[in-house]
RNA sequence: GGGUGGUUAGCUCAGUUGGUUUAGAGCGUCUGGUUUACACCCAGAAGGUCACAGGUUCGACUCCUGUACCACCCACCA
């Protein structure tokens, strides 16, 4: 017999280890059923499982079990990211802190510190691996992946080989954004920007005045930018010059007009420092204009800042005010000026823009070949959503990825940290070549994906680029890259195309069904997912896209780990409240894109309704045993043996299958669940299990439970599968790789339920008419009651009320009918008889009636209408038409009962 | 500056193309109750002019316009 309450931390390790014995987990390439595929997206191996993590295991696991569960052939591709910067940084401080070495990258050298930070992602690993796993998540392990791996390496290099061959990676000079602190390049979207509040200063330049919040960068400044429209300065003519006193002595100075400059702001002219600022590069580029490095790659400042050569910004910076000053070129100075600082979103430094030379993704260069055409990669990325070839839920983000995309610049994918896929690039060290008739060092010698060492015609060793590729470069490769076969890569005779082809998995599994992940990264990697796949696969990387919400604490915050009282870990919440119960709090009430906000009571929610289910469970199977029936017998379930209210539930499981197939295949997750927590909870347990009390049909007992216990298999499956050991038909397989049940498997029952429907409403009446009206024992009941398909009058003469176990058992004598035209039901422990006949209060239903009547004419107008409207019927869909008309059918209908009724009543 | 989402019961949120919902759930509150599983329980109750103002419609939580507040995203304001 089962114990009294649920314990989870029993049995759930167990039913993991059963699950991944019986190979459950496992897809089969060789299968002919329908693939259905899931990339994970990988964890960053750098750490826990946080609440993002496990809300998304979640969410894919359901997408899983419940196609494995359908006869798919379900494969969840597990793994982990190395994650470039973010793993580095984590490193290097924690040798900063833990040895006390102040830079560990000069210290300990290339080769040492990589294996370090690989010492580290093992562990890391390890941890995430067995963290996956109590969340209950049944992905295939035996295909886990690792964005370092080998393999993917070489996918990396292929892609790179096969981009800088049709031209769109190049190399530039470009501003970029610089890390001092990480000592590396930072992507445009892995900035974010903190307020700031800093003096902002006004000086004199020549006949201009000119504000800054960073007088430090000035000191290069040579041109200055007017609005062209702008009559204050209309005297000054385009390329015009003059000389002015500055920080550093007399200098020559340029107009410029450009429409770049807002003139409302300031007094309407700036100075611009190309080396070191966005804008003022693009500007210096379209004028072509000369640019000049002002501070240098560890933060301080060049030689062409004279005396303050080699000082720190923060340290320079009064002192150049101060120098301003003294030569009387200093205006005002503004104390509360708010200024956006932009920061590495990963390192936290501070960003300085510098030029550099970097590799850069083309993303308007028309060379893909798409659909027949040359495209962009732009282009490419904007047509599968257009197309609808890829789907996003929820159908806002479209939007806002086309936004993304049309702001969309080139890609600068190189960084100059070390933990990473390295630039497969190399050079001669010796040789040299003429560019623009100067002899430089050999540039490039050799690209492509396999190893070079010596350059053959000079004999020297030739020296890989140092650089490494930002880290969405190989996680936009991760649904197609996961499923190459890795022993092929080790073959260099094959190319890009030949590794698609001859890997079977890629084969079977590619497109991948859905994509799930957080709406936080739709850019750094979906849409990058989708820019690298289309281009090197020819496919679209998935076919939907769901993206869920963050989930936040119960006061809207953000869960971090500064926030220690409110921040759920879900590491905490399972041993506690078991991993089914933290699966349903964070699906059930969620919406996707939305974010949501979580706390344990909700939790403990989900753990009663898990408790809840385990407790029915064996309610049902105290019955069978009390009845003789084992629980593992194949169900004859005899029509003629079944109460009004069996049939009544098991027409109702019959809707519930369908709904929660249809919900499920649309994705509506939360209504799924919440159909199911209130079908177990207030039809099966609070209604149907009360009666059984009374007289218990164990057949339908077992089948019932069975079915609730597959429908909920995907939402709590470590529950689910310790019960249906319990409950399993003899020969069953085990609940994970079972079938999803079918509507259709046992007879409606439709009839038998609007009856009980007929009857609930009644006694719902009767008992708000008791309420009202303070009936007991003996006192007339005069009401009007209404179904949801009939009006029936009662009149009563007499009721008593008397307990009856749980219920309360309510008995009305009918005046009139003596039973002759009343249905008699007992029911919910209630005796009824309902009189078919009899009229009370008609003022009221006729106007009820009436007014149903009207609203009903105006509708059928309306659909009417529409149906008449030619337009309508060309541009939608027949479904929708024919849905139309069955309303109109529909409405028709109750249209002539309400006419009928309204006749009978006068 | 541009964009997106939100505003529904004390709290946290559902509500699928406008009509069987006189607006739902969970938690919380209140009143009863140890009754053939479950106090991680049972039977009930109270609690909402669906942010506000207009509009379209026979009919609006649902569609349109505007306003207010909140949140997020994007953008080159020196």
């Amino acid at each position: 017999m089962l114990p009294k309450a649920y314990d989870p931390k029993a049995v759930e390790d167990g039913i993991y280890a059963m699950w991944e014995q019986s190979g459950a987990f496992k897809a089969d390439t060789a299968s002919k059923k329908e693939p259905f595929t899931i990339s994970m997206p990988p964890p960053n191996a750098t750490g826990q499982l946080h609440l993002g993590h496990a809300v998304m295991l979640a969410l894919e696991d359901i997408f899983i079990r419940f196609a494995r569960m359908q006869g798919k052939e379900a494969l969840w591709v597990p793994g982990t990211d190395h994650a470039a910067i973010a793993t580095e940084s984590v490193v290097i401080k924690k040798i900063q802190q833990e040895e006390k070495i102040p830079d560990p990258r000069a210290k300990l050298g290339r080769e040492e510190l990589i294996r370090r930070i690989a010492d580290f992602v093992g562990k890391s690993q390890d941890t995430i691996r067995s963290q996956i796993r109590k969340m209950g998540a049944s992905c295939d392990w035996s295909r886990e992946r690792y964005t370092f791996d080998p393999a993917l390496n070489r996918c990396v290099n292929e892609v790179f080989v096969k981009m800088y061959k049709d031209g769109l990676i190049y190399r530039g000079h470009r501003i970029v954004n610089w890390d001092p602190k990480m000592q590396t390049t930072v992507a445009d979207d892995e900035i974010e920007y903190v307020e700031e509040t800093v003096p902002f200063y006004t000086f004199q330049y020549g006949p201009f005045q000119i504000s800054t919040a960073r007088p430090e960068t000035k000191f290069g400044d040579k041109y200055v930018v007017v609005h062209p429209d702008d009559k204050r300065y209309k005297q000054y003519k385009d390329g015009e010059q003059f000389e002015c006193e500055w920080i550093g002595g007399k200098i020559k100075a340029t107009i410029i007009k450009d429409k770049v400059i807002d003139m409302e702001f300031g007094t309407g002219c700036m100075t611009i420092t190309p080396w070191h600022d966005p804008v003022d590069f693009d500007l210096a580029e379209r004028h072509k204009l000369d640019k000049e490095q002002i501070i240098d790659f560890e933060g301080k400042l060049l030689p062409i800042a004279g005396e303050f050569a080699g000082m720190s910004i923060e340290e320079a910076r009064p002192k150049i005010v101060e120098k301003l000053k003294e030569k009387g070129l200093f205006v005002k100075i503004e104390e509360n000026y708010v200024h956006r600082v932009a920061v590495s979103y990963r390192g936290k430094g501070k960003i300085e823009p510098q030029i550099k030379e970097q590799w850069f993704i083309d993303v308007n260069k028309p060379v893909v070949p798409w659909k027949k055409k040359n495209m962009s990669l732009k282009e490419v990325m904007q047509d599968v959503i257009r197309s609808k070839e890829i789907e996003i839920i929820p159908d806002r983000f479209e939007k806002v990825y086309f936004h993304w995309i049309d702001n969309l610049r080139d890609w600068c994918i190189s960084r100059q940290i070390w933990w990473g896929h390295r630039v497969p690039v190399y050079y001669c060290k010796k040789c040299t070549e003429i560019v623009n008739g100067k002899e430089v060092p050999m540039r490039l010698l050799y690209i492509g994906s396999e190893p070079f060492e010596v350059h053959e015609a000079c004999g020297s060793p030739v020296t890989q680029d140092p650089d490494t590729l930002d880290t969405w470069f190989s996680s936009g490769l991760w649904t197609w890259s996961t499923l190459i076969d890795p022993a092929l890569t080790e073959d260099y005779s094959l190319d890009l195309p030949d590794l698609l082809k001859k890997s079977p998995d890629y084969q079977k599994f590619h497109p991948t069904t859905v994509m799930e992940t957080g709406y936080d990264i739709l850019f750094f990697w979906v849409a990058r997912m989708i820019l690298m796949t289309t281009y090197a696969t020819g496919q679209i990387p998935f076919k939907k896209v769901y993206l869920h919400g963050l989930i936040r604490t119960r006061d809207g915050a953000k869960m971090s780990k500064s926030h220690p009282e409110t921040c759920i870990d879900p590491l905490e919440i399972i041993p506690k409240y078991g991993a089914d119960a933290l699966r349903l709090s964070m699906i059930v009430g969620q919406s996707p894109g939305n974010d949501s906000r979580l706390f344990e009571e909700k939790i403990g929610g989900y753990r009663n309704f898990v408790n809840k289910l385990w407790n029915a469970s064996r309610f049902v199977l105290i019955q069978c045993e009390e009845a003789g029936l084992q629980p593992n017998e194949k169900l004859k379930i005899e029509n003629e043996k079944l109460s009004l209210a069996d049939k009544a539930l098991l027409s109702a499981l019959q809707d519930l299958i369908t709904d929660v197939t249809e919900g499920l295949e649309t994705y509506r997750l939360s209504e799924v669940g919440e159909r199911l927590y209130s079908f177990v909870w207030d039809y099966f347990c609070d209604w149907y299990l009360e009666l059984s009390k009374g007289e218990a049909n164990p057949q339908v007992l077992i089948h019932a439970l069975r079915t609730m216990l597959q429908l909920l298999h995907p939402y709590c499956p470590f529950v689910t599968e310790e019960l249906w050991k319990s409950v399993a038909p003899r020969g069953a397989t085990l609940l994970i790789k079972g079938v999803w049940p079918q509507a259709d498997d046992s007879p409606k029952n439709q009839g038998a339920f609007d009856q009980l429907q007929v009857v609930i409403d009644v006694i719902t009446a009767l008992r708000s008419i008791r309420a009202e009206q303070g009936v007991d024992q003996g006192k007339k009941i005069e009401a009007i009651i209404h179904t949801k398909e009939h009006v029936k009058v009662l009149e009563s003469q007499r009721g008593h009320i008397e307990r009856m176990g749980r219920l309360e058992k309510l008995t009305i004598d009918a005046k009139s009918a003596k039973h002759k035209n009343a249905a008699s039901v007992f029911l919910k422990g209630v005796e009824v008889h309902i009189p078919l006949e009899g009229m009370i209060d008609m003022k009221a239903e006729k106007q009820k009636l009436t007014k149903e009547q009207e609203n009903l004419r105006g509708f059928l107008a309306g659909v009417e209408k529409k149906l008449s409207n030619e337009q309508f019927i060309a541009n939608a869909a027949a479904e929708v038409v024919a849905k139309e008309k069955q309303k109109l059918a529909d409405a028709q209908e109750k249209l002539r009962k309400v006419e009928e009724r309204l006749k009978l009543l006068s």
